[in-house]
DNA sequence: TTGAAAGCGCTACCAT
DNA sequence: ATGGTAGCGCTTTCAA
């Protein structure tokens, strides 16, 4: 590989010269500099970022950990994320964590070792306090997606007890009063709020009326929502409405409630929550809760680049997003 | 940041000690060892990559760029590759190219100035030229999905050709005779080749039947489907059947022709390509050809790690994979 | 088994 | 405007 010191000498001047150059700092002559970059051209001279980093102390690469790759909530967060890094010219460095804690806290301890200053983490599965630990470590570290009380100026999430609230009234508005919940397995957080959240709103309804509450856990995909219904389906209890985890889970559901003779919505609601682009492009049209998860990630890889680099940023005392429902046309209306 | 000094200083060793026992090396003794690693905990150490990268001279880890982190292609490809570094327990650097060539450019050279000596490019912008010269200096590039000539060798790709050629054949088989295609636009490779295959399949049969082919383009995702669908329909053409450079594609072609009242498949047929996990979920089932991508990355993983270490792979000229059509609801049968 | 010390490629300070 | 050079944190001989 070519280094520094064979460009330098290739052009007969120093080491630091060609630093110079490479930085495009001050102090070099039109010519050096002219000569420099004709040769680094013909060597194909890259600089070592690693030296640098050691060198200079610092690694302005913003470094991410997603939970996954895969998940739509994924993807959108990795867009955000690089909206921001490329209009501020920044590298990113993904990793993924596949959902579990083992491997979250070796992508996050990847990270470290990189000396990152800057970090965005969706943790779904470490808990508070190794969270909580990483975070006083190291103050460029923001958690997106996650709500930690004792750290929550560090973290960007969005209000999953609403979200379930929203949910549930809406349900219920609609008349139904058999309602089934699939939950995610093995998320430590988002899952239990809405449910939370869920189970909140109907409580305060059942003056009036009661309601009957199903509540199994799946994995947070399609298949997930398949299986869940299935299961859902053979233990003979009677519901007219799911709710879901997340809109994967929702167009399992509906399919395989298809697949089962089942009409959507005519037999059976489902409401999803996510508003990813499928929710849209399914029969039925999905109602949702809309996840501004890409809004989010802007504003947690700018706090992140503020707060590692110390900078004077407008900070909040936390940042709360909040859900929103989308009526589409995958729940009906019980009573007239 | 603590460092290996610090380390040493506390344990009362020397670095060379505390550098032995972070990379498990011989030579130190038990108790020796113990109170390092009980001093690294304490301390909360995490040794330096960067330091590691640039004393050992190399990166062990595998630096990917990936056209884009939203598609469904490129969470397959994610998945294939993580499977293999898991395995092998090896971080994996996640970088993307946003399809367009200045940033598909530059996700290479960070790659390269980190020194990373595995590399697995999906390249959709850059020219041959670019990505050839690239090649011959770095061993461990490869290039997924990509089929050059000159560095065959470093190529593992499926045959585009073949699919295009899948998808002609079979609605011709089925009794269509007026074609619309929906081509991706701004990718350099594939749908080229993809068109190249139906335009031959269609050119063999036309000595006995007369076949109209429409061709339009459009961004390579949902929204661009439903575009490129209206334009076809204000064409004024007659079209039986659809085309899609992907299943994405396909979906929202599906949607918006319901939208315009058309049925699918019984006025208009549809197939997709990819057979991503969406494509059995819509009503109706989507025909489509099947891309083995996870399989494909895999291999493309491995024989990057392989050709860095030059190890004793089993190479083979080139690396071709097949498409295959996967039959479901969305093409109508023209004749009896 | 342990330590001293010479680098790795680069930056930044101090001279010139 | 340029060069010399001391580190940055780590690995790896070579000696002890």
């Amino acid at each position: 590989m070519t280094t520094i010191k064979d460009i330098a000498k290739a052009a007969g001047v120093s080491p630091a010269s060609v630093s110079r150059v490479i930085n495009n700092g001050p102090k070099v002559g039109q010519k050096t500099r002219d000569k420099i970059k004709q040769i680094m051209d013909e060597l194909g001279y890259y600089p070592n970022t690693n030296a640098q980093a050691i060198s200079a102390k610092k690694n302005i690469s913003i470094g991410v950990v997603l939970a996954d790759l895969i998940s739509p909530l994924s993807a959108e967060m990795a867009q955000g994320i690089e909206k921001v890094a490329t209009e501020k010219d920044i590298q990113i460095f993904f990793n993924s964590g596949a959902f579990d804690k083992t491997s979250e806290l070796k992508a996050i301890e990847t990270l470290l070792e990189h000396r990152y200053q800057a970090m965005v983490i969706h943790s779904k599965a470490l808990d508070e306090k190794t969270l909580i630990n990483f975070a006083n470590k190291n103050p460029g570290l923001v958690l997106i997606n996650r709500y930690i009380k004792e750290i929550e100026d560090r973290c960007v999430w969005l209000d999953d007890k609403l979200g379930g609230t929203l949910m549930a009234d809406y349900i219920m508005d609609e008349g139904h009063e058999n309602i089934a919940i699939i939950d995610a397995e093995g998320v430590i957080n988002n899952s239990a709020l809405r449910c939370e959240g869920i189970k909140h709103a109907i409580a305060k309804r059942n003056t009036d009326r009661t309601i009957n509450l199903i509540e199994v856990f799946a994995n947070a995909s399609y298949k997930g929502g398949e299986i869940a219904v299935q299961n859902l389906l053979a233990m003979g209890q009677k519901f007219t409405a799911v709710l879901t985890y997340n809109d994967d889970m929702a167009i399992g559901v509906i399919s395989m409630l298809k697949a089962h003779g089942y009409r959507v919505p005519e037999d059976i609601s489902v409401i999803g929550f996510g508003n990813f682009i499928l929710a849209k492009c399914i029969t039925p049209k999905l109602t949702t809760i809309n996840n501004p998860i890409e809004e989010m990630a802007i504003k947690a890889t700018e706090l992140a680049l503020a707060l590692s680099q110390q900078s004077k940023f407008e900070t909040q005392p936390t940042y709360r997003y909040v859900p929103e429902l989308i009526v589409r046309k995958s729940v009906k209306q019980l009573i007239s």
